[in-house]
DNA sequence: TGGAACGTTTTGAAGTTTCCAAACGCCGGA
DNA sequence: TCCGGCGTTTGGAAACTTCAAAACGTTCCA
């Protein structure tokens, strides 16, 4: 339980910023920021002492936290008590809810356009134009977030190859082919 | 202005979920829901007969949906009137937001990355190391993200071409190569 | 069989959001 | 210049959210 910096205080505040800012709650952004700064597992109670929030909060955020799989139930050094790591594939699990969401929005744009089919009516042809833009869009996006999804677990093995045999060599080896980023 | 169906009733108030849920106003999710089922620009007053919300919050959700752009103002019969139409490139538009978050997010790692490198401190491993996963994640993001933005573009351009010479042909002759949809 | 050490649930207060109703301001046309 | 139609802003009520404090339940150990 190490008391954070403050640049890692900042950084905490940051990712409550950030939580708020997705409609998420603010106080699981503090706790996910906190549990990135800690080498070793921290318990509810030190939850407590360094966010300075109380318990009771605290308990709900962070058992939603694991539920979705942000946070994870680890061992520590007192066996009664309840230990929490930021989850390994924090980054990950986040994006596969967006994942989620997008499939939700094609399968939405298709339940529709089924509904408007059978009905046959007329004056509704906009809505049925509308819906398969919709549709193609959210085909589209899915069919990268997949790629993207493959890509990703093939980096973060090379990744934990290359940690494995080549430990300490300042900059990260396995950066993959990407366009270039902007700015 | 066409009084929605029951189906378009049921359309609309999907938006306003899936708006609610996203952290947005349930209210901009009801309007854009009605616009995609408005073959014709609707004015305020029409939304409020619509919606049968009040007119002071539409007025502001309309706004902020213009001023982020899913929504956009058209000149309709009346003059004096302020109409408005479902954004053309809406779901990209909104996908820009996205796109705009996860540069955030890089930039947010890189910031702290920055700050920790020169402030050379122990203890603060972990933290360096839970960043530069950050930043790998992100960055890998971005570069699909924009690869996704070009193919849309490409996609939405064969659309329009493909409407323009052979219209009326039933389902999309331009949907992409993509990889296989799951479900 | 206490009782200490936990995590969870409840309660209530404070803050925030969301909405309607009504007042307001602006612009055209009689 | 007044008046009617329109969008915007304001005021306030109701619902919801967020949090701390404290009561509660459970488990382990003396």
């Amino acid at each position: 339980m190490n008391r954070p910096s403050p640049t890692e205080e900042d950084l905490i505040q940051e990712f409550g910023n950030l939580y708020e800012s997705y409609g998420l709650k603010r106080l699981e952004g503090l706790i996910v920021g906190l549990l990135l700064t800690q080498d070793e597992p921290v318990s509810l109670d030190g939850m407590v002492t360094l966010l300075g929030h109380s318990k009771g909060p605290i308990s709900i955020a962070v058992r939603r936290l694991d539920d979705i799989g942000l946070v994870k139930k680890v061992n520590g050094p007192v066996n009664r008590r309840n230990y929490y790591a930021a989850h390994p594939d924090l980054f990950y699990n986040n994006f596969q809810f967006n994942m989620a969401t997008v499939r939700k929005n094609r399968q939405m744009a298709e339940r529709f356009l089924a509904r408007l089919e059978e009905e046959e009516e007329n004056g509704q042809a906009e809505t049925v134009e509308n819906l398969k833009h919709m549709r193609l869009f959210y085909q589209l996006m899915e069919s990268f977030y997949q790629d993207f999804s493959a890509q990703w677990r093939k980096v973060k093995q090379q990744r934990l190859d290359g940690d494995a045999s080549e430990k300490e060599n300042g900059e990260d080896a396995s950066r993959p082919e990407t366009s270039a980023l902007s700015e």
